[in-house]
DNA sequence: GGTCGCAACCAATTTTATTTTGGGCACTGT
DNA sequence: ACAGTGCCCAAAATAAAATTGGTTGCGACC
């Protein structure tokens, strides 16, 4: 009699409760976003207390099957995705984690803008590299190199990376946001940036997928190189 | 006497309310979001009437030196970026431009993943791999599979990554809903996605961050030829 | 008569207060 | 010991009130 209870596991009576629970949730028609009665309510709709009730959400849970968020209530099914909060995100990144991500994402960008830029996109690409060359400020240089991302972005023809890279900008341009700048000066003419520019156009404009992919990647690799301080 | 307001511009009178308020914008020092007083507040300050105010301020936001929004007030710079619209963006694309932005996103937080993850992260990662194995219906795969690519966002340790693989998610099954599977059926034995899952844990075990980009870029490869019907 | 100032009104947004919900603690009775 | 009970807590949703930029309509004044 004093072992008893060895061979019946913590959730062992939770069987009950359990069966009842997939029973209640095959047969009540809930809502579409799957959200079933708050415990309370529940815990009396099934005849068992609270605390029994808990511990068969508790297991279901574990499974997956189920997510539960204080206040917000229970809901059969995956949890949904949080949707990005660009204040929270800033405080929690770096410049560093800003330009690995943008490694991660450019280079592909690339590499469709390759396969799929319209001619009059390739124009308005050589057109924005111009623009940087002859920029008489960082601040004006700035504002065409984030255009001349943003219109490879625009050649990939992918709204969702598209998407994703606004959100990135987005970040990076809070992340850098107060960043002391020489508002006087200008960049230089041998700026590495400029043959970088002129790779990645000259690889989209020569449809070389792997070669505009290439290309970015080292651009962006030297830009992380001067941010980090391992080249000049 | 009737061509007297030829020469003279509709915001003629406004330059005195606009240097004012510059002197304003520069001595007194704002919040850190640029945020000045509400407009019936700040033309008291000045000793001018809104109505003249607002000429001013339209005269700015035109400028693109302030922007402005009902209920939220007006703000000196640029206009903060919008965030991006899931429901909008689900319209503009289909299954195949989700799995491009994946096969763009995911090797490299493959790669970053067997840089930084702990070895902690490293076995709840084979779990959730032997999970996908264990499960006894596609629905319950789905949730593991969806948790083990999550699993590498996190391991990456790069927060901005991790947001962008979440929309990226949300985007996909919003996509991906409501296309018909079979309920009933499980993943067979020899499913193609278990070798490559084990070979993109063996890569980040073993802190191989070439090989682990590589071996996801084939899984999701693999995922794709499915998609599109190129293999069975 | 038409142009300009003025005040009230409007809709978008934030702020504040209230309610609901899952999670947790301490006491109690067996 | 141990489960049950009641209560409180923090997170979140919901509701209500207060702000705020934008708009309209009325009237005064040239």
């Amino acid at each position: 009699m004093m072992d008893q209870k060895a061979p019946t596991p913590p959730d062992a009576d939770v069987s009950g409760v359990l069966t009842q629970l997939y029973g209640y949730i095959t047969a009540a028609q809930l809502p579409d976003d799957g959200r079933l009665p708050p415990e309370r309510e529940l815990a009396e709709l099934l005849g068992v207390k609270r605390t029994e009730l808990r511990k068969g959400l508790a297991a279901l849970e574990r499974e997956g099957q189920l997510w539960r968020h204080v206040g917000k209530g229970t809901f059969v099914g995956p949890k949904p995705p949080q949707l990005v909060d660009i204040a929270d995100l800033v405080q929690r990144s770096n410049p560093v984690q800003v330009m690995k991500a943008r490694i991660g994402l450019e280079p592909e960008l690339s590499r469709l803008a390759a396969i799929n830029a319209t001619v009059a996109e390739i124009a308005t690409l050589a057109e924005l590299n111009a623009s940087c060359r002859a920029a008489t400020s960082w601040r004006e240089y700035e504002a065409y190199d984030a255009r001349f991302h943003h219109q490879i972005a625009e050649a990939a023809h992918n709204p969702i990376l598209i998407a994703l890279l606004e959100t990135l900008n987005a970040v990076r341009r809070a992340v850098t946001w107060g960043r002391p700048r020489p508002s006087h000066s200008s960049p230089p003419a041998d700026h590495h940036s400029f043959e970088d520019h002129d790779r990645i156009v000259d690889a989209i404009a020569h449809r070389e997928p792997g070669g505009a992919a290439d290309a970015m990647r080292r651009h962006l690799q030297n830009v992380e190189d001067r941010l980090i301080g391992r080249a000049p």
